[in-house]
DNA sequence: TTGCAGTACTGAAAAAGTGCAGTAGTGTAA
DNA sequence: TTACACTACTGCACTTTTTCAGTACTGCAA
């Protein structure tokens, strides 16, 4: 009923303040000109503090709203008669709801959009992002991880991802969710032209 | 330059935040409805924090813009040629002047206004800073303590303070600081009546 | 009167955060 | 090239804060 201690809040308050003084900062002056001390003042924070949270300066600003351990256990918790898109879908439109309370989950979306080459960062753990995938909705429907159901599927289901995140619009509608909703809705429709 | 490090920026954080808490509390609820974890909820901050920057609950709120310390250091470091009475007005005009810094002086002042019960606890501070005056002044008089001179001269200036205090409407014109003065211009004109 | 709930407060241990000193890499200017 | 400044990052000692497990007091109801 009272949630989280006071120890929890304010470690997840100060995780918050950094990430949300990277993102400005990198949004601000551009990628290459924040350095660490700029946005541990930013944040309140010391310099080792920093680094107790986050492994690098990149971290900061790079810590995905979909972790591969989202994705197992997410999948883990659906129940096991379901179609594996629908768990998928079930899944990333959770982590994605969840995400939306994060303030500075439109505020990265748009710093992506200022500086394309940012998003080569993202590479490596959108492909852990996949490999979990693969292996969770293998696990599920007792296909090997790299049947081509199986891939078509998880590809398919980050397609939708990619595409409601590229079409939105932070702080504006539609929603991300709704929009993840709509494109997994034209797959389960088989990709019928809209008319 | 760079003023104090971050450890003690926040610390003096930390106190202002909870005697903030707690003048607000006492202001909204009445000072017998206030419990200590209902400051510390306010303040974001743990019972046992609570009692490592205060020693009760009352200490929290009554803690005086105007300790024996500042008096018996503020008193030593004027010059010794100066007039008590100019000494002790240098030394309060300074200390309110600081105190008016403080966001809570404000809202201590209107709680003791608004619950003029509390003022009795006050008392035993005040005559802490009464002795701190005598013996400062005493000992840069060469006087006893007990000398009239000396007491008077306490006296005086303890009943300036009185009256600035009573007068002053918190955020509005005049100054706390500014009615201090006026106070002490009367003393030093001999109470002439102001024509 | 007794028992009980709530509040003030304390001590000790663990966690969070800071300061410092130092290593390593990188760009830049002489 | 060398030298220097700046930045990223680490290890360690230290301080601050939280948590937990208490004791003591106070008002109130059975």
């Amino acid at each position: 009923m009272t949630g989280p201690g006071l120890r929890e809040r304010k470690k997840e308050a100060t995780r918050q303040a950094i990430r949300a003084a990277a993102v400005a900062l990198y949004r601000s002056r551009g990628p290459h000109e924040v350095t660490v001390d700029q946005i541990c003042e930013k944040a309140g924070v010391s310099a080792r503090t920093f680094f107790n949270y986050f492994d690098s300066k990149e971290a900061a600003v790079f810590s995905l709203a979909l972790t591969p351990d989202d994705v197992r256990s997410g999948v883990a918790a659906r129940p096991a008669s379901e179609r594996p898109l629908a768990t998928l879908r079930a899944v990333f439109t959770e982590r994605f709801t969840a995400a939306s309370a994060d303030p500075t989950f439109g505020e990265r979306a748009l710093m992506l959009r200022e500086y394309p080459e940012l998003w080569g960062r993202l590479t490596h753990v959108n492909k852990l992002v996949e490999e979990a995938a693969l292996e969770s909705i293998a696990a599920r429907t007792g296909l090997p991880a790299d049947d081509l159901y199986v891939r078509l599927t998880v590809e398919t289901a980050l397609a939708a991802n990619r595409a409601a995140f590229k079409c939105w619009y932070p702080g504006s509608d539609p929603d991300l969710v709704v929009l993840l909703n709509q494109a997994m809705d034209i797959l389960d429709s088989g990709l019928e032209p809209p008319m």
